[in-house]
DNA sequence: TATTGGGGTAGAG
DNA sequence: CTCTACCCCAATA
């Protein structure tokens, strides 16, 4: 039930939407119809239905405590960071209840669905709540961790547009060569083009209001 | 082996 | 609780 677009959504597809959600806010006029533009062969429609699907997923997980989805199958090894994915250690499968052997405290790495939970969040409740953040979108994690991640995600965000411009002594006021021509194929490319992951100035509206 | 990536934790506000 | 900095661990170059 969960996580199912209409279309296929490749990867690439998916990275690209998430771009586009933190680049255009909830509060952009026509969003689905600027988002669709970073997307080719993909409409407004289409974009809106994943959107949907997306924030439909976050509320299941939030409502209904549906864990996430079986990070188990994961095929396709995720890539937020390392081309090779193989994150870290997925030390016994912590999936139902978690065992407390003795091990020690570990990383248990972000999956792909909790990141983009958290880009939800993050767009629906702003860059501060984290506590909104854990308790509506990324259920599985708390504040603490949301924020560590979301320091990690800004962080290279910040660090790979920096990277990007970095070789440029030429481009004082940089021309049209820093808008889009260095990547073509920017699928599967995670030191692809991540831009602006400012979040928007207005500290959102807290249609839930309980603290923690 | 050195560097980076990635998550947790500690301390300060 | 949030923000920032640091530490530790694993993977990659």
């Amino acid at each position: 039930m969960i996580r199912n677009s209409s279309s296929s959504w490749s990867r690439g597809e998916d990275k690209l939407f998430e771009r586009a959600l933190v680049l255009f806010p909830d509060e952009t006029p026509r969003r689905w119809e600027k988002i669709a533009t970073q997307l080719p062969g993909k409409t407004w429609f289409d974009v809106k239905k994943h959107y949907d699907d997306l924030v439909y997923d976050v509320e299941e997980i939030d409502s209904g405590r549906v864990e996430p989805p079986s990070y188990g199958d994961d095929q396709f090894n995720s890539s937020w960071g390392s081309e090779s994915g193989t994150s870290q250690v997925w030390f016994g499968s912590n999936k139902g209840k978690e065992k407390e052997s003795s091990e020690r405290k570990k990383g248990v790495p972000w999956t792909e669905e909790e990141h983009r939970l958290f880009l939800i969040g993050l767009q629906r409740y702003g860059k501060g709540d984290w506590r909104s953040i854990s308790r509506n979108a990324v259920v599985s994690r708390t504040p603490t961790q949301v924020a560590s991640h979301a320091q990690k995600y800004f962080l290279r965000l910040n660090s790979v547009k920096k990277d990007k411009k970095r070789p440029s002594i030429h481009d004082i006021t940089s021309s049209a060569k820093s808008s889009m021509g260095n990547w073509t194929n920017e699928f599967m490319d995670p030191t692809a083009t991540y831009d602006d992951p400012e979040s928007p100035p207005s500290s959102d509206f807290h249609a839930f209001g309980f603290q923690m």
